[in-house]
DNA sequence: AATGAATGAGACTTCATTCAT
DNA sequence: CATGAATGAAGTCTCATTCAT
């Protein structure tokens, strides 16, 4: 039962999510416009018009590589474990599982990051809407954390929690486009300690400040 | 010394500067890709073999556009009174004027902000370089400060001067992609009022910490 | 004389006549050019492969289509009482027969007519031919009409028949062509009548006939 | 004064009409859709991408060259001396010299005919539409003329005017698609003469008016 | 016999750049 | 110096046809 993927069904799934790596890559490697769809056909093994049986327009694909990306980046954020932090400490860990997944995810494939720091909102109107309405709706999370931490009364209760959110979005911003050029390990870690620090001192209450110096 | 820009040579120099305007303009409104030759002649007022006589390429415009905007951004943020802040205070101020500067300059020209933001990355790997690289030495600028704050002794002696640098930016560099959207200047004086008050917290020693409430 | 028409056999020819009326009706709507075979197998509700184990081609399918339409005409020209008409009232009866048929081929179907008067000529040079070919034969058809009408002595003994077979086809042409965009009946009959009168006034007659030498 | 056209000008002019000349001579040969773009602009000596210059898309041309030969043919049958014939025998005179002006603008260019007749229909709704309309207005020209011969009494009181415009211009197009194949100017001499008496005797008359009546 | 995914040639169109005037 | 018509390469997309299943 529920087993409709006859064999040529899985073939045409895997067919389609193989265009959409190699979409991705292109993108992510010599940019949307520089990217042909003959580009992409060749580098998967099919001819061009197969392309189209797949996807719409290249418009479409790049949106749906956007998709798929913010997908990801949405549930490598997201699929934390449930319960929220009750402490500072607690806050600085799970901190760091998010940074963790996110450098992950950007390290596993670094033309995903280029596509979407670099690409993607360069593409159309509609499409720099998508990426900054993903910075929004990653914003609007990370308030959800923060405001938490000022229930949990571990951050400061007249924090300005969508700004701090922001910002601390943009440090994580900031870190992620300082991997595409050098993607040496160890600066990252650097630049990732100081940032949870900053946030750590930055956004914490008065009393609890005491234990503040960051191992990880 | 003398006068060599005869009456034509200044008429020509004005004549690149209004394409270069005009250029940047349309990268802003539609894009790069999307804007045409055609497009920034016919509303320069100019024939489109004209264009050529003072930019040998569209990347070429592409080039000296951001290098402009880059050199404006630049000297906006280095002509600041050159005696560093001796003081947390004094670093405070001129932490505000900077980044009132900025958002003058992304505010006067929404389009500026949205080709460097936006666009100037998407066009070509050099280009890309070229954004990256102007991170870089804003960061490596930020750091100065930072460095400055650290050896006046009113920042930890224990800060990564360049990767808070890099953090600090990434408030700054979200704080103008948040403008790009809503360009409501409540919302964004909320957001940069919390940015300085996060470095003010996040990077400031424990001594100077009990005048932190910040007022604009 | 065997019945080897199994089952399977006229399960064949249906499928065969359904796709031939199918393709009929698509190049009628929306014309040859604008139908895929897509167009047709998707109307159908077979797959696109299947259609080639019906025909050859798409031309193929637009020859035995206009091939199909004409031989339909033909029949309907045809098959009328075979005793010609003896007097001039006869032959105006006949006329009346024969348009009403004709109105009705094209009426039941008005794709059909779209296809012949204003699609199939404009496929190929061949299938141009074939049309014309077609107003050919039903000139000669006509002609036969009309040579019997002289010989009956109910038409000018003096008539160019071949020249007025393809006058009279001619009117009926653009009886046929008016129907397409107003469809009318009261107006096609006003018109199918006034072509009657033409036929019956300008072919007929004895008495008119003194002054009918033309000069240019 | 009133010298706007420049040389350069008037060779725009010049390089257009080329074009607009080649593409009835392409299309009337090989039939719209069988004709790309490179095969009008090879055989007027341009690059593809000039042809742009001039015009829109295909579809533009077309509706050009569409839109240029019914002008003309249109300029053919209104441009005859403006007097309107009083009798029969000017009326004669008057419609030998109209058909003389048809055949000539079609033989002089049978690509013309053949793209009027048999193509254009067939390029799109649209353009059907515009040839169906075509036909109408020479309708409606023809009624005018059919009206005068009324009001002059050399036609018969009853005659449906406007039925019997659409009748003696389907006759005509059947001459003209006669022509299409047997360019001969013998047979088309005979047709045209055929027709003329035909209308001569058929919409002329009051003797042999009595039994007009129809039934059918 | 039927399917429908795959093919690939070819169509239209755009646009950065050149060059004769 | 300015013009703008001309260029032609390159890109996206369609669709009749084939073929492995």
């Amino acid at each position: 039962m529920a087993q409709p993927l006859s064999r040529v069904e899985r073939r045409k799934q895997e067919t389609r999510r193989e265009i959409l790596d190699t979409a991705l890559a292109c993108f992510g490697e010599r940019g949307y416009h520089a990217t042909g769809i003959s580009d992409i056909a060749k580098r998967v093994g099919i001819a061009q018009g197969t392309f189209y049986l797949y996807f719409q327009s290249k418009h479409d694909i790049a949106e749906q590589v956007l998709d798929d990306l913010m997908a990801r980046l949405s549930a490598a954020l997201t699929e934390l474990p449930p319960e929220a932090p009750a402490t500072l400490s607690d806050y600085r860990a799970q901190a760091g599982r998010i940074t963790d997944t996110l450098t992950r995810v950007f390290s596993d494939d670094p033309r995903a990051a280029r596509f979407l720091l670099l690409q993607a909102a360069a593409i159309d109107d509609e499409m720099a809407e998508r990426v900054l309405g993903f910075y929004d709706s990653a914003a609007a999370l990370q308030s959800s954390y923060l405001q938490h931490g000022v229930d949990a009364g571990y951050f400061r209760a007249d924090l300005d929690v969508e700004a701090a959110a922001r910002a601390v979005n943009g440090m994580l911003l900031a870190a992620a486009m300082y991997q595409l050029r050098d993607p040496a390990p160890d600066a990252f870690e650097r630049l990732t300690r100081t940032v949870r620090e900053i946030i750590y001192h930055g956004l914490a209450g008065e009393t609890s400040r005491h234990d503040a110096r960051d191992g990880a």
